[in-house]
DNA sequence: CAGGAATACTTGCTGTAGCAAGAAGAATAA
DNA sequence: TTATTCTTCTTGCTACAGCAAGTATTCCTG
């Protein structure tokens, strides 16, 4: 319960340098890591993003709600995205035993090629955009940044 | 021209949590901070940022071009934005008498009205959300990283 | 073991963004 | 001056995302 001497009607140039850098960075990092990935390999960062997580996951598979969870995508979205990689022969869907309602996105083995040679580039690029930027230390004080943030990211 | 001694094929948890934490804070503070003002003031985050940019602006106005890089749309993008903000009466376009290609986005006494009671929740949301977490001087840092990434995020 | 509530996924609809092409005006250069 | 080129903004098209509603299945409660 703290009264801060702050005006409550703007923000300060550091609020703003890192609200609004927020904003932009993401915006520009996005935007080239995305179109640099569909030059290069003809695959969105989202797509990628999947792809990725998939070969991280236990038998290559995943249910499609987490799957949506993981890579920031509401669960309509997940199932369009599916589609098209699907329909591009990198992802199957398979029936999930344990629960018939379910479904898991697997990843096929052209799916794995795919994401294989679409790797270098992406980590190249969040490197050289981003991460290099940073020596360990700054990366991990905005890796714990990001953990502040994150819990309930809206105070009601 | 360092050679790092990182495994080049993954990315270190400090990188992880470095990057995945900004996609994963940017998707939610963007989201919420949406929502909240749609929800209390019938105004997208976006439409809020091109009042609010027009209301710091000389004259209360700004071309087009201009205000679509400030506040991070394509021209496009900016055309339509205004396009609605001007069916809602906030903002006027007005021929530009120096160059009668131009036109200028124009805040209207409702657009500022709309403006100011939008504030308020808008500020109160940042803060509550994101920049209450961190103290000046984390703020400082935060806004001195995004200055490091910002010139050329696109390294290549 | 019903019957209602909750969950998993998909589909219809809508909103918003970008790119590329177009129209109108400005700038340059001969 | 006039022809070429560049700039500013808009418009057509398309892609992608979300919400809400629909369907199928599971879970829960009595």
């Amino acid at each position: 319960m703290q009264i801060p001497a702050v005006n409550p009607n703007t923000l300060s140039p550091a609020e703003l340098g890192a609200w609004r850098g927020l904003l932009r960075a993401h915006s520009a990092l996005v935007h080239d890591l995305d179109a640099e990935l569909r030059a290069t390999h003809a695959l969105s960062l989202q797509e990628y993003e999947v792809l990725l997580t998939l070969a991280q996951a236990p038998e290559n598979r995943m249910r499609m709600s987490d799957l949506a969870v993981s890579v920031i995508l509401s669960q309509s979205g997940l199932t369009r995205l599916v589609d098209r990689l699907a329909q591009a022969g990198s992802v199957e869907r398979t029936p999930c035993q344990a629960d018939r309602r379910g479904l898991n996105a697997e990843l096929t083995a052209a799916g794995r090629t795919r994401l294989e040679q679409a790797r270098p580039t992406h980590l190249a690029g969040v490197r050289g955009s981003f991460l290099d930027r940073f020596d360990e230390a700054e990366l991990g004080v905005l890796a714990r940044f990001w953990e502040r943030v994150l819990p309930g990211a809206t105070a009601e």
